[in-house]
DNA sequence: GAAGGGGTGTTGCCGTGGCAACGGACAAGC
DNA sequence: GCTTGTCCGTTGCCACGGCAACACCCCTTC
């Protein structure tokens, strides 16, 4: 695990996927504000797990690069799949809410990447210590929240259905209109997309097979398209 | 309905419940910033709707008094219900962030109240006429969309487990955390809470019975007592 | 008192889907 | 070649819960 404070790297000079939380903000300006928050870098390999159920900790993830999938599990041990985030995705925004700053999911990476952790007890405190930037990045926190908000509305309009099949079709035509296509590869196995539907690997299975088998959709391993 | 320009009415003299949006602001920098916002007020009554899945507005809506469910349908017919709104509470926020300004929720009031119209369109608006009190008001909307997201953070934690008596314990653990006691009373009859845990209402009426028996909880209508 | 209506409890039927177990496909390593 | 591991498909069993129908309670209205 590397973990070194930003302002020595050269995250300012690939300006192409600018965090959201940056939007806006020249090199320099960057540089300012992560001084301000004492930013740090993090790169990840696939299984590392970035923060975990439970943890408490004062920094949010901002992912630049790499995947990773956000759980919750439950006390009889259940696991559930809320999301996969990517470039530019936060995480863990919820415990700037949360007077014990905990962390309520758990992340593990899938693909090798890296991260910033930001403090972001300063963001919200007005007295703290923050440059007059402040304001500029809490604009652009509200619009990662709207963004996560309606990612969170997403799946709960797709869990909100009763039967897996309707799970699955809200699910696949969420991909469908995100990817302006009815062709799209998923990146979640089985299981993965089991546990996201909050369904049984082997239903879902025999489900995707009953809705081939009815010209409902076609499918090779990862790669969906939705037909009718 | 009655709908008229805010700045008539006497809200700002009743600071009591003062909606988190104006949090921090003193009586008069309200009327300044309901001036910029052209904050409009309503009037409704118990069956009255607020808001209709599928609208196009610009306004998003703030409680100051009653009660409205928030629902969402899907194509079948089915309906979910998505959360109790009371006063201070905010509805239709993500209208600022879908570009066809559309409303995804349907609010239907269940006591009579008033509602504050806000049109928002000018805070998202970094050019726009608004005063100078926009980086407040915009940092109390990100205060808002926080609690919003563990609002849907918990429904969806509901909503991952598989049996309904799961569902059941998880939503009345929820309610009893929320309330620091065991004892509680929904505001929920019986078929609103089924629509809220994704299930039918007669299921549920039998695992509440076989809860019971089973010493589990305790209830009478919409009282409710946590065992165990 | 009679009638009507909304909310709730109960019960029989049966389908969806959870669970466990197994087999096949494919890749990596020896 | 064989082995091991991972992922996916399939199938039998059966329980949870959706659905429909009916009964009961309580309240309002006439």
């Amino acid at each position: 695990m590397s973990l070194v404070p930003l302002w020595d790297s050269d995250i300012g000079s690939s300006t192409d996927n600018l965090p959201e939380i940056f939007s806006g903000f020249s090199p320099s300006e960057i540089t300012r504000v992560m001084r301000c928050l004492g930013v740090r870098r993090r790169a990840f390999s696939p299984g590392e797990i970035l923060a975990r159920e439970g943890d408490i900790s004062h920094a949010v993830v901002l992912l630049l690069q790499g995947t990773a999938l956000v759980r919750r599990g439950d006390a009889e041990g259940n696991r559930h799949l809320i999301e996969v985030i990517t470039a530019s995705d936060v995480f863990g925004e919820e415990i700037l809410w949360d007077p014990a700053r905990r962390c309520q999911h758990t992340a593990t990476a899938t693909e090798q990447g890296v991260a910033l952790m930001i403090d972001m007890q300063k963001i919200l405190d007005p007295q703290g210590p923050l440059c007059e930037l402040r304001s500029r990045v809490v604009e652009n926190l509200l619009r990662i929240m709207g963004a996560k908000n309606r990612k969170l509305q997403e799946h709960l309009q797709v869990l909100a259905h009763k039967s897996l099949r309707a799970r699955l079709l809200e699910f696949f035509t969420q991909h469908a209109a995100a990817n302006q296509s009815t062709i799209f590869t998923l990146r979640l196995n089985r299981n993965e997309l089991a546990e996201h539907l909050n369904a049984d690997r082997a239903a879902l299975s025999r489900e995707l097979s009953r809705m081939k088998a009815e010209g409902l959709i076609d499918y090779h391993r990862n790669s969906f398209q939705l037909l009718r």
